[in-house]
RNA sequence: GGGCGAUUAGCUCAGUUGGCUAGAGCGCUUCGUUUACACCGAAGAGGUCGGGGGUUCGAGCCCCUCAUCGCCCACCA
């Protein structure tokens, strides 16, 4: 029997053909295995969701890197007959999405988000997104992603709605998210508060100024912002500090910077003696510690800077400038009146916005947080270690689920980090001034009884009953709705009835899910966010293990981006050497929760491994006789060589079982090349022309066994080449001409 | 300031509970058109596993310490 094989494996022309086929096969829906009989009705479940790509992207490595890791560990699980499902779905990415259509709009047309109104501008932004999705769509399957798009969600559509809308309703209930004035990280070129978590820090020089509000004032004070002291309320000293002890409780006047200022000399333990002057001109408006500052001893706080970081008061030159043009004018100004004592240079870390780069301007607002100190009562609960009716908090949901044992992360050390982020967590800001994302579910109505006038609030899943309610204007962070993907995409709320899940429904059968897989820089936005939001809304743990991966870097070490230009398009590299190339590159060499390193190299590398699988199935295939029928006298070579298969079956299978993807990927490389082709082929040569049938179809027989072996097992690595390869195996080999994709491991 | 990690061949990296005569890819040297593959094969050079100390029959792996680099968190006005 001869095989007609070019000597290259047309990746170009096969590869969408093959996934054509596989999503023909419809085997990506664990139902389809189910009715089709692959796999029985009470197989155990794998059950993964796709971290969802933000519609602002394309395909870039990190997200291919993300695909190929998940989708062999689906592939594997699949064939060991699993009831396997992996949710694939997109993220609206709020702030990211809407700032980058702001940004078209305003070059394309020269208009603003306000010109357009609100309803035309949303509109404009979700013909961005839907277009947005479908490009991803198409690359993250030329990947060969294994995704059961019969389940495909979007962060932002109807069912997620609905489930970020129950979830906010029952934490409004609980207590746990409430309404706070508070002075939060306001972003001014976004427009829009943002969390702590969105804050970067950026190390800049900054010049220390020290000086005196005025000539009659006694205590001089330091600033890197002299702009911000026309909003002073007070003077902060340690309690104990000898120089000014005497001034403390005493109240001084002056005109600063044309400015009236009147400012309390306070004590407070926080204020360090040593830096500085030892006194602290306390900023309420304009600092998120001198707001506390300014709580605890009842000060008045005075805002002085807008959304816009202009300034709102002050003399000529002040007034209605930016902030950093502001606070040259301050400083003449202090010099011109012989008040400045002294100016230095000095490291400082300047917080700037994670999306937008703007410097963030802390400012007083009337915001929505996530309050994670509450307690409440959890009415159900399947983490170890709480009692369902028990009172808790969401820290301690959070906190409990990883330390029993319940969530286990790969690599653990990672474990570590999550307790300290939850040491430090403070409350979590979730309101946004943007338009884009899922309204607050909150409605405001103006009430007047006589002359009393005051404001209903109405929270609530649906809007309310009655006219002249007002829904709140803000939207939610994007992470509140992420933060319920592994449960809204299983069908939570609808099939969560009294505390539990309907009988047959997804979130029955695939909750909580088997693995998380993302990277590690998203393990706070992200992967606790999940863990605080399953636990408090289902009581159970929403993955039963986290697997982090790292950055995919250059050669020389340096983060992939388009600034740098060194950025490797993974499209591509499908298209000039497969994706099976790129998939294989990416893993090899990569430890869990490293970073992947990739070069144009690495992959020509791993394309001459495709090739090679190629020839020597074709070698294998163009030497199969079936009209031998002669039976096969083994020699001690042939034994050895299954054996040594058996023990790579072996050694492979624990390493995927233990999420140690490179090595089973590095152990089948070396394997199939040097091995099997360098070795145990040729050795076959020159039993394959024997005279001896015995001999010849012992020959043939090990190298077809040995191949239909290892092919199953590159599969989940390298899917399109060995789903190619199967097909032409004889019969016999490749059982009733089914797809490799559901061969039983 | 607190925490985490890295340091192994020229380059990029593997090396899970200590048993290695230390591996891979790329690169390098020499040779080779033979029933698949030159996107190939054969042979080879190249490492005191960052320094020092310790535990052990045995350490790249464990402990202590120093050095350098990287990341995360906090943030002093």
């Amino acid at each position: 029997m001869t095989h007609k094989m070019d000597s290259r494996f047309d990746h170009k022309k096969l590869e969408p053909e093959i996934y054509k086929n596989w999503e023909i096969s419809g085997f990506f829906n664990p139902d389809n295995l189910i009715k089709k009989g692959v796999i029985k009705k009470n197989a155990k479940k794998f059950s993964m969701v796709l971290p969802p790509p933000n519609v602002t992207v394309i395909l870039h490595m990190g997200s291919a890197f993300m695909l190929v890791i998940e989708d062999i560990m689906v592939r594997f699980n699949r064939m060991r007959g699993k009831k396997t499902l992996w949710v694939p779905g997109t993220d609206h990415a709020a702030i990211a999405t809407e700032s980058k259509v702001v940004k078209l709009i305003q070059k394309k047309e020269r208009k603003s988000k306000h010109d357009i109104g609100r309803e035309a501008f949303l509109k404009r932004v979700n013909d961005f997104a839907i277009e947005s999705r479908a490009t991803i769509i198409s690359q993250t399957k030329a990947m060969g992603s294994s995704l059961d798009w019969s389940r495909e969600a979007f962060t932002l559509d109807d069912k997620r709605n609905l489930a970020v809308r129950t979830a906010f309703k029952r934490m409004y209930d609980d207590g746990l998210i409430y309404r706070g004035d508070r002075v939060i990280n306001w972003d001014p070129k976004g427009q829009t508060t943002i969390s702590d978590d969105e804050v970067i820090y950026k190390e800049v020089k900054a010049k220390l100024y020290t000086f005196k509000y005025s000539k009659d004032i006694p205590i001089s004070i330091a600033t890197t912002r002299p702009e911000t002291k026309l909003g002073d309320t007070a003077i902060a000293v340690h309690p104990k500090d000898e120089r000014y002890k005497k001034y403390i409780g005493k109240t001084f006047d002056a005109e600063f910077a044309g400015e009236k200022i009147s400012l309390k000399v306070v004590g407070d333990r926080n204020v360090d003696p040593k830096f500085g002057t030892g006194a602290l001109g306390v900023t309420p408006a304009h600092s998120i510690i001198d707001w506390e500052i300014a709580k605890v001893n009842n000060l008045p706080i005075k805002q002085v800077i807008n959304e816009y970081a202009q300034m709102t008061v002050g003399i000529e030159g002040v007034k209605g400038e930016k902030t950093a043009i502001a606070r040259k004018a301050v400083v003449e100004w202090l010099k011109k009146n012989n008040l400045l004592e002294g100016e230095e240079e000095i490291d400082q870390n300047i917080s700037t916005a994670e999306r937008t780069g703007a410097i963030i301007e802390p400012l007083p607002k009337l915001q929505w947080f996530v309050d994670v100190n509450k307690e409440f009562i959890i009415p159900r609960s399947s983490i170890k270690g709480i009692r369902s009716g028990q009172r808790t908090t969401l820290k301690k949901l959070m906190r409990t689920a990883v330390k029993n044992g319940q969530i286990k992360f790969v690599p653990k050390r990672f474990e570590k980090s999550y307790f300290h982020w939850i040491d430090n967590l403070k409350p979590w800001c979730i309101s946004r001034q943007i338009w884009y994302g899922h309204r607050i579910p909150v409605w405001y109505r103006k009430n007047t009884k006589g002359k009393l006038q005051n404001e209903r609030i109405y929270v609530g899943v649906d809007k309310p009953r009655g006219s002249g309610w007002k829904q709140d204007p803000d939207v939610l962070d994007t992470w509140f709705s992420s933060a319920l993907w592994t449960f809204s995409t299983l069908g939570w709320p609808l099939d969560w009835v009294k505390g539990k899940a309907k009988k047959g429904s997804d979130l029955e059968t695939y909750h909580p899910t088997s693995i998380l897989e993302t990277g590690y820089d998203i393990l706070f936005f992200w992967v606790a966010r999940m863990i605080l939001m399953t636990t408090y809304n289902l009581g159970e743990i929403p993955f039963e293990t986290v697997y982090l991966h790292g950055l995919v870097r250059d050669e020389k070490n340096r983060k992939i981006s388009k600034s740098l230009g060194n950025n490797i398009d993974p499209l591509d590299m499908i298209a000039l050497y497969g994706a099976d190339a790129v998939r294989m590159s990416l893993i090899i060499g990569t430890a869990p929760g490293g970073d992947s390193k990739i070069s144009e190299d690495k992959i020509r590398g791993y394309r001459n491994f495709s090739t090679k699988i190629w020839n020597a199935s074709r070698f294998v295939l163009m030497n199969y006789d079936k009209t031998i029928t002669a039976r096969p006298v083994y020699t001690k070579y042939d034994k050895d060589a299954l054996k040594q298969l058996e023990r790579i079956k072996k050694t492979v299978t624990e390493d995927l079982e233990n999420l140690q993807l490179h090595r089973a990927g590095e152990k089948l490389y070396h394997y199939f090349w040097h091995t099997f082709a360098d070795k145990i082929i040729e050795k076959s040569k020159p039993r394959l022309n024997s005279k001896k049938l015995s001999e010849r179809a012992a020959a043939q027989k090990v190298l077809l066994t040995i191949l239909t072996e290892t092919i199953k097992m590159l599969h989940p690595f390298m899917p399109y080449v060995t789903e190619e390869v199967w097909s032409l195996l004889p019969n016999g080999h490749n059982a009733k001409k089914n797809l490799l994709m559901i061969e039983k491991w």
